[in-house]
RNA sequence: GGGCGAAUGGCGGAACUGGUAGACGCGUUGGACUCAAAAUCCAAUAGUAGCAAUACUGUGAGAGUUCGAUUCUCUCUUUGCCCA
């Protein structure tokens, strides 16, 4: 049998798809478009397993969409910007634009290499010129619109990458790239409105239907909507200060108030700004991170004011004022009122500094007596202690109530609050979208205007200084506008700006003077399918979200609110993790099974301690490196292997036998191949089998469905059946004149999964390349037999093959005939049959 | 603590609107070919009983709806993710 070879016929198709430019799009207004998008890669040196998947399940549709005769654009591009290419430049005294570009180079022939279905003519680089350039357009007409503006503000800083986080890129305190603990900082920032947008970003979400559910619900509690009340608390004291105002969502529980908390950052705290003390406690303060999370878990501290807060429900309490590292002042207004017995954190401190526990909410199931005693109780229940609140259900009835209640006396009034701050996009970084803004020498600003763009990055620049490089640029920074000197900003933009538009960029790659060309994205966008991981479930997402937002407002031309139409999250591949007896992590290649062990590979006596599966990653060494797997077993094998063993939003698990399969099923599908040609070209006489025809019409319903679904997983076990089907009918069949046309259409149904070898197979026949998707029959499907299950009391007893649409009747009296069922029916009167058309029979007897 | 999911053989996983549970693959076992091995091919593979035909049990646990539940409802257990 000749052997496949897969590097031969890969080679020649990828090369035939380029030279014949087979997957280039334009416009064709008479064709359906459909516009498949794959997050796209950061150029971090090779690509690996997860753009394998991600990028294969994007082909796959891109390719059986392209089959059903949309217009089908599938680009591909380079989140170019960031960090890594600055740093690796730094280490090793490289220039980031090349180190990314040779990225770009090596990660775009890999890519080639598994055949992606991509029109390379539509390739951007974010770190381009041509890119950015537009991308400070956008930032210029989002500042005239009022949508960027500039403050000082605490924020996020890791002090190993020396810049801003945004709070969205602090996990568990630490930073999400540096891990180091995150500290607060106060700087001059640049900020992006997005919360101006936030019922807009909520409402939204209603329309996303095809939007995972759950990538719906975290975008919904990052935005955080709360109800709840502005309350101004009249204080006294020697302090020159008669109201603070503060928001809370549980007004209800005010007869609980025990104390008022201030940030230190509250205009109160100007009146301490000597006062040694506080100074000590507010940069105490500062070592606790801003996320909400690591204040829920920090040590609650406070500091003591010489005001008393007065209750507005209850004039006559008066409750003590304090500054606590729990409050911060972008939440409300910076204050909070204190209810211990109803809050965990106002418990942990009025604990800590003796302040009164007073319980207002009982559970349903409690007496009126019920009181806290360990922990604070936020759960649902009945208003108590508290005069006329008494009674009202918590939270809902009593919380409307009490706002009611509060506006009537003009003590406060209702409002609605969101948790989404507004996006901090400066960035201390060199590697970057330069922000085209200057200073005069007063530190006024002005903005570049827009026919001195792009603001370019210098290049050949010392990478060596601390802090941010483009600060130490003098040359650079210097500007002149309009004979007037200027000095530059030096801050970059966060590259989350740089992939918050780029999909309007591939409908226009080419445009010079803007963006994008409003006739292009009026025919491409938005994108039908976007497919990545869930991890960029929040903050891409959110922000691509914004921006079509931003650009939209106050903009006759443009209409778009959401640019992504259908969203797919993927799983991740993972792999086993070895360690050896001093608990260093081992490379698969690095173990190997001896006598049923695992064992390293150059000392067999060592046995390796395997721990779980876990997503590829460099610090674990288990990762597989892609351009390996290509090589060996060639695109297509490693394409139907990473779609074949899980579902595709779910975690795929790497198994070294299932590539092996996969590779081998290649082979064998060539062997069946030649096998079926042969037939094919024989001169005997033939004549038309219907049983083909049936398989063949029930495999396209099949694919079909299974492809609408992403069930690429059964898609790939449909091969198999095809395969395992086609070897048994050859065997049997001698002389079938139909044959070819349906193993043409079931080699179309296989063209998304494995290109190049369907290709070189129908080149083999001498068939044409340009191919339509077939279509099923639904009247044909099981033209003449059906299975009937029998059922006799709920059990199933037989199957029989018999004719489509019989009657009951019919059926009864075969089934009636049968010697199998004889048994289970002499001498039993049948009490109720249920019969569903071609399909079962259930006979409920007497036992 | 809150929200959202998940639970099916030794493993990954199938099962259209409630209607043949375990497709397909991996692994395992047996066999063929071979001096031998690899590769390949064939067969078996949920459990229990049985030589067998076959019967019974079985989709995390328990209940419910139904002629019929992996699928729908409720309670519980375990587990994953997100938020805290």
């Amino acid at each position: 049998m000749e052997r496949y070879n897969f590097k031969e016929v890969e080679d020649k198709w990828q090369k035939y798809w380029e030279e014949n430019k087979v997957f280039k799009t334009k416009i064709e207004k008479n064709k359906k478009k459909f516009y498949c998008l794959e997050m796209f890669p950061y150029p971090s040196g090779k690509i690996h397993m997860g753009h394998v998947r991600n990028y294969t399940i994007g082909d796959v549709l891109s390719r059986y969409k392209k089959l059903k005769g949309f217009n089908v654009l599938h680009p591909m591009g380079w989140d170019a910007f960031g960090m890594p290419a600055e740093n690796a430049a730094r280490e090793n005294k490289l220039d980031p634009k090349n180190w990314t570009n040779k990225n770009i180079n090596t990660m775009k022939n890999q890519l080639k290499k598994l055949g992606l279905s991509i029109d390379w003519d539509r390739e951007i680089s974010t770190c381009n010129e041509d890119y950015y350039k537009h991308q400070q357009t956008f930032f210029l007409e989002l500042f005239e619109k009022g949508l960027v503006y500039r403050k000082e503000n605490y924020v996020n800083w890791d002090p190993i990458d020396e810049t801003v986080l945004a709070n969205e890129q602090v996990i568990d305190g630490k930073g999400w790239r540096s891990g180091a603990v995150v500290e607060r900082k106060k700087l001059s920032q640049w900020f992006f409105n997005i919360s101006k947008f936030s019922q807009d970003l909520l409402d939204g979400l209603d329309e996303l239907n095809t939007w995972p559910n759950k990538v719906k619900v975290m975008q919904k509690n990052w935005i955080g909507k709360s109800f709840g009340c502005e309350i101004s608390f009249k204080v006294e004291g020697d302090l020159p200060v008669k109201n603070i105002k503060c928001f809370t969502t549980r007004p209800d529980t005010l007869f609980g108030f025990s104390f008022l908390a201030l940030s230190v950052d509250h205009e109160v705290a100007s009146f301490y700004k000597n006062d040694e003390n506080f100074i000590k406690f507010k940069e105490e303060c500062s070592k606790t991170g801003t996320t909400e999370e690591a204040i829920a878990v920090g040590e609650k501290i406070g500091f003591k004011t010489n005001l008393m807060a007065t209750n507005p429900l209850k004039p006559d309490q008066k409750v003590p004022v304090y500054f606590a590292n729990f409050v911060l002042m972008d939440y409300g207004f910076g204050a909070v009122f204190g209810c211990p017995a109803h809050d965990q954190r106002d418990f942990d401190f009025a604990k800590k500094y003796n302040l009164e526990i007073k319980t207002v909410v009982k559970p349903i199931n409690e007496s009126d007596d019920f009181t806290v005693n360990n922990e604070s109780y936020s759960g649902p229940g009945k208003i108590i202690n508290s005069d006329f609140l008494n009674g009202f259900e918590a939270p809902e009835e009593s919380v409307t109530k009490t706002i009611k209640i509060l506006e009537d006396k003009q003590l406060g009034k209702k409002q609605i609050n969101y948790r989404l701050k507004d996006w901090g996009v400066s960035r201390q970084r060199y590697w970057g979208c330069p922000i085209p803004i200057a200073y005069d020498e007063n530190g006024d600003v002005r903005t570049i205007p827009k026919d001195m763009l792009p603001v370019k990055l210098p290049e050949n620049i010392d990478l060596s200084v601390k802090g941010n490089p483009l600060d130490s640029e003098k040359n650079w920074k210097e500007i002149i506008i309009d004979g007037k000197k200027y000095t530059r900003e030096t801050d970059t933009l966060d590259t989350f700006v740089c992939s918050s538009w780029y999909y309007l960029r591939f409908c226009s790659p080419n445009e010079i003077g803007y963006g994008f060309n409003k006739n292009d994205i009026d025919y491409w966008m938005p994108v039908d399918q976007y497919i990545g991981g869930v991890e960029h479930a929040i903050l891409h997402l959110l922000y691509s979200r914004f921006f079509m937002r931003a650009i939209n407002h106050e903009n006759k031309n443009f209409s778009i609110k959401e640019p992504f139409q259908s969203l797919f999250t993927q799983g991740m591949v993972c792999h086993e993790t070895y360690k050896d007896d001093d608990d260093n992590w081992l490379s698969p290649e690095e173990v190997e099974k001896f006598n049923g062990k695992i064992v390293q590979k150059k000392n067999p006596n060592k046995v390796v301690k395997v721990g779980p599966s876990e997503s590829m990653s460099k610090s674990k060494k288990n990762v597989i490196d892609p351009e390996y797997i290509i090589n060996n077993y060639g695109a297509d094998s490693v394409r139907l292997f990473i779609l074949s063993d899980s579902p595709p939003e779910k975690d795929v698990q790497w198994s070294e036998q299932g590539m092996v399969s996969s590779y081998k099923f290649i082979q064998k599908l060539w062997n069946i191949h030649s096998e079926i040609k042969k037939k094919i070209s024989s001169e005997d006489e033939k004549e038309s089998d219907a049983e083909i025809e049936n398989f063949t019409n029930e495999l396209i319903f099949k694919f079909t469905n299974n492809l609408e679904k992403f069930n690429y997983n059964v898609i790939i076990a449909n091969m198999y059946e095809t395969y395992n089907y086609l070897v048994n009918y050859i065997k049997k069949k001698k002389n079938i004149k139909n044959l070819k046309d349906n193993y043409i259409k079931i080699l179309i149904c296989f063209n998304p999964v494995i290109p190049h070898f369907v290709n070189e197979c129908l080149f083999d026949l001498k068939s044409k390349i340009e191919l339509n998707w077939p279509k099923f029959d639904r009247d044909v499907l099981d033209k003449e037999n059906i299975k009937y299950v029998i059922q006799i009391n709920s059990k199933k007893r037989s199957i029989l093959k018999e004719k489509k649409d019989i009657s009951e009747r019919d059926l009864l009296e075969i089934i009636k005939k049968d010697k199998m069922l004889e048994k289970y029916l002499t001498n039993r009167s049948f009490k109720k049959i249920i019969f569903v058309k071609n399909r079962l029979i259930n006979i409920l007897i007497d036992e």
